[in-house]
DNA sequence: GCTTGAGCTGGAGTGCGCTCCAGCCCGTAA
DNA sequence: TTACGGGCTGGAGCGCACTCCAGCTCAAGC
C-alpha cells in the first residue's frame, strides 16, 4: 500500500506517517524498486490502535515504548500488559472527570435557561 | 487574597495566574498599596471552572471567549449557553471514546495474560 | 522524450500553553 | 538599617507533536 493511500484510509498525513515511523512509531515498511514505501495492510490496525491511545492521553514516549516492547515480541508481554492496565486507570479517571463535567455542564445550561427568562422578563416588562 | 494563596489553593503557578490575567481568562484583580496582586476569594471558583473546561479539551481562545462573555453580563446568556451545550456535545462524544477504549484496553489485558501464560508453558516445557 | 506528479530526504518552522528569567520595588524582621 | 523574601514587569525560552519546505529521483502518460 502506497504512503497517500494508507494517509486517507488512517487519517493522518503523510508528513505524520513519516514522522511516525522516524521517532519508532511504525515498523519502517519495505520498499518497491523506486526506494518508495511499500506499507503492509495490518499498519491500519496498529495505527488504529495509536490514535486511541493517543485520543485518550498517552504520551508520545509511551506509545514509542510500547510500540517498542511490541517490536521485542513474546519476552514483553508482561511489561505491556502492565503499560495498558495503567493506562486503563488513566482512562477510568478520565471518565470520571468527564461525566462529572458533562453534569456540571447540564446543571450550568439550566441556569442560563432560566436568567435567560428572567433576563427577557425584566427587559420587555414596562 | 495574595498570589501565592491562589498558587497554593488552586493548583495553578504564580506564572500561570499572571498568564491568565494577561489573555483575559481571568479578571485583573485589584491591588494592595503597595501594588500586589490582591484576588476575591471567588476566584477560586471561577478557576476550578476553567480547569474543568481545560481538563475536557475546551481550547484556549474558547476559554477567553467564553471568560469575555461571563464579563459582559446577562446580555450574553444565550451565547454561553450555546458554547456550553456545543461543548456538553464534545464531552459525551469523548465519553464515548473512552467507554470504548477502555473496552479495548479490557481485552487487551486479557489476552495479553492468556499469552502470557502460553509463552510461560513454552519456555518450560522441556 | 518530455512533462507531470508522487514520493524521497534532512532539516527548519509552527502553534499551543505555559515557564523561566533579569532586574526592579517594597514591607517586615533581626 | 540592612538583609531577605515575595511580588512586579516585559520579554525570552521551552516541550510537545506535528507540519512545511527545498531540492532531488523516478515512473508513467501523452
Amino acid at each position: 500500500m502506497k504512503i497517500s493511500e494508507v494517509a486517507a484510509r488512517s487519517g493522518l498525513s503523510i508528513d505524520t506517517l513519516r514522522f511516525y515511523e522516524k521517532i519508532g512509531l511504525i515498523d519502517p515498511p519495505p520498499r518497491d524498486d523506486a526506494g518508495r514505501r511499500d506499507y503492509p495492510e495490518d499498519v491500519l490496525g496498529w495505527i488504529g490502535f495509536l490514535d486511541q491511545l493517543n485520543a485518550t492521553g498517552m504520551k508520545q514516549a509511551d506509545r514509542i515504548r510500547y510500540a517498542r516492547l511490541r517490536a521485542e515480541g513474546a519476552e514483553t508481554y508482561g511489561e505491556r500488559r502492565a503499560m495498558l492496565e495503567a493506562h486503563r486507570e488513566v482512562i477510568a479517571a478520565q471518565l470520571a472527570a468527564l461525566s462529572e463535567t458533562m453534569a456540571l455542564m447540564d446543571r450550568k445550561v439550566a441556569l442560563y435557561r432560566r436568567l435567560e427568562q428572567d433576563h427577557q422578563k425584566e427587559t420587555t416588562d414596562v
